[in-house]
RNA sequence: UCCCCGGUCGUCCAACGGCAGGACAACAGACUUUGAAUCUGUGAAUCGUGGUUCGAAUCCACGCCGGGGAUCCA
């Protein structure tokens, strides 16, 4: 075999990117004392999503690749309107999940109010922040636009004590929302828009998530972000690339400041896929307006939702890995995330049959009240998995699908006349079709079985072409299927500026229930994954333990080639 | 009209002045008790125009195209 189990194997060659190459530069050059520290700066406002893994795989990834290296996890929660705890945890729970650890390093920007706070009297006193008493509107105007410069603030030449003062009185809570801000003193003229006396610090009487009512006042991220970085040594700040026009401004900050670390920041490409969306908005769009069940629909590219899909977390790895780190902005075909998963899902995943839509099959010459034990590997090219026994009985379901009354050409499985395997078990020859007589729907089949085939292999040795899973009636366990399909129709549910609700699939969801499953699965645990023989890798779900029942999630098909070559003959 | 960042097979990534290569997808074949997996093979790209150079995807100039940037958001 090529490749090895994934378990053992190497990580597939290390591919180099841009940052990786800038960082063994710096550590070479033995810049910020050699050393690596990054962060992931997630804010808690929302879910994380497939996108995120790229930065955490980053982030965690290059603080791994150095010796010594950490990565911290810092929430970025500088704006408590929008910002919870509960998403601080489910947070937490995703990176976790995808395999990383920050050990105690968990911060809070909102744990360095206080240094952020004596940072913006520093700057008052360096006479490079003042109070602005300027309204909302005002200042808006005095930006000024891409094509015309800013105009100054009449408060602008405010003297150093008279702001120390007044911010120190915004601080104790004595102004109204909006009344002042402080702003950094530094050029209205400049073509940057971000370096226009940029707000420091806004008014804002809301209760934080972990400060409570303690800070009235609350830093904007430009000025609490770089500064974060500093006051934990930071080296390496990573980010996606729209802040890239703010680059300037960080180093700004760290410079006024006079900080003792300096990191860098260094901008990279975020993510995009196809036939899905990926912003935060648009996510929580479609899990308030109940398009989807929740955060961890299994249709929803949220790391809780492709979890609860069965998504292994070493394939969301490898498909960062294979992506790669550039500051190009592309759309990743879902193809490919897709590939990685039935990668790692045909090696570590065991073998299962069950039927989806069951069509009853009595083999006439098989004494009734038999039943055939028969020994089945729960991996085809892995015996480590081991096996299981199989019941035959008289009476066993095929997958409808399976049967043409009027085969295809080039159609090897059953249809009136036809031999077929049962894998693992036996050859049968369909002798007889049964209808309901009112609707002319197939309801039965009736077939003869080659007694000198148990097992599967006939003794004269012929070549039988097909192959088809089943389950023996009596003992089949009954599930429930969900089968899950892209969420849009369209590759990009975004363009053009029109409503992407307007391109969801409406068929992105199937249940199926009635379906029948080998016995050994009646025993399957939430979030256990297997390969259901020749249709998909699928997962038990959660609601497995309340509703009562199995119930299996379709993770992602396994490729189809005659599905692929049906439908271009009808095409 | 201003500033910034980008443009390499259908898609994603590499090639760091010296044979444009890999992955996914596609296609053809081998093998097959999963029409899976595996194996072999095929087709497929440097945005344009100039310039520098023995030699340019790579450096320079101009143009074109795409993306980002004006929140008391991050």
């Amino acid at each position: 075999m090529a490749k090895s189990d994934p378990n053992t194997a190497e990580p597939a060659e290390v591919r180099s990117h841009f940052i990786r190459e800038k960082i063994e530069a710096d550590v070479r050059a033995g810049k910020h004392g050699g050393r690596v520290v990054t962060r992931f700066p997630p804010e808690p406002n929302g879910y994380l999503h497939i996108g995120h893994a790229t930065s955490i795989n980053l982030n965690f990834g290059m603080a791994a690749a150095f010796p010594g290296g950490i990565c911290n996890l810092r929430f970025d929660d500088t704006n408590p309107e929008a910002e919870d705890v509960e998403y601080v945890d489910a947070i937490q729970q995703d990176i976790r999940w995808l395999g990383f650890d920050w050990g105690d390093r968990r911060y809070f920007a909102s744990d360095y109010f206080q240094q952020l706070f004596d940072f913006a009297i520093r700057l008052i006193e360096k006479d490079l922040a003042f109070v602005d008493s300027s309204s909302l509107e005002e200042i808006r105007k005095q930006r000024g636009n891409f094509y015309e410069p800013g105009t100054e603030s009449p408060h602008r030449g405010r003297s150093i004590g008279e702001n120390l003062d007044l911010f120190r009185r915004m601080r104790a809570g004595e102004f109204a929302d909006g009344a002042h801000v402080l702003r950094a003193k530094i050029d209205m003229q400049s073509p940057d828009l971000n370096l226009r006396d940029p707000i420091m610090y806004r008014i804002r009487k809301v209760h934080h998530h972990r400060t409570g009512d303690e800070w009235p006042i609350y830093p904007m991220y430009d000025f609490a972000h770089g500064l974060s970085d500093a006051i934990e040594s930071v080296t390496h700040s990573l980010c996606s690339l729209e802040f890239v026009d703010h680059r300037p401004l960080y180093d700004w900050y760290l410079e006024a400041c006079e900080t003792e670390a300096r990191p860098e920041q260094t901008e990279f490409a975020r993510l995009n896929l196809n036939y899905t969306v990926l912003s935060k908005r648009r996510l929580l769009q479609l899990v308030e307006e109940r398009h989807v069940s929740g955060w961890d629909d299994p249709r929803m590219p949220t790391l809780c939702g492709i979890r609860r899909r069965g998504y292994p977390p070493e394939a969301i790895l490898q498909f960062c890995d294979e992506v790669g780190i550039t500051k190009r902005d592309s759309v990743v075909d879902i193809g490919l995330l897709e590939h990685f998963v039935r990668d790692a899902l045909n090696f570590g995943a065991p073998r299962a049959m069950g039927v989806l839509r069951p069509l009853k099959v009595v083999i006439e010459n098989f004494p009734e009240g038999r039943v055939e034990e028969l020994d089945a590997p729960f991996h085809p090219n892995d015996p480590s998995f081991g096996s299981r026994k199989l019941p035959l009985s008289r009476v066993v379901y095929v997958e409808r699908d399976d049967f043409m009354e009027e085969p295809a050409k080039k159609w090897f499985r059953l249809a009136p006349g036809s031999e077929v395997r049962l894998r693992y078990a036996c050859l049968i020859t369909c002798t007889d079709v049964i209808k309901d007589p009112k609707s002319g729907e197939v309801v039965e089949l009736r077939c003869t079985w080659d007694p000198d085939s148990l097992g599967g292999a006939p003794a004269d040795g012929r070549k039988v072409r097909g192959t088809l899973h089943w389950v023996s009636a009596e003992h089949a366990v009954e599930a429930e299927v969900r089968l899950y399909d892209r969420l849009f129709k369209e590759e990009n549910p975004s363009a053009g500026g029109g409503d992407f609700l307007a391109s969801l699939n409406p068929d992105s969801l199937e249940v199926l229930s009635g379906c029948q499953v080998e016995p050994s699965l009646a025993s399957a645990q939430s979030g256990d994954r297997m390969q259901l023989e020749r249709i998909g890798y699928f997962c038990v779900d959660r609601a497995s333990a309340s509703a009562g029942k199995l119930v299996l999630n379709r993770t992602v098909g396994l490729r189809d080639t005659w599905a692929k070559e049906a439908k271009r003959a009808s095409s």
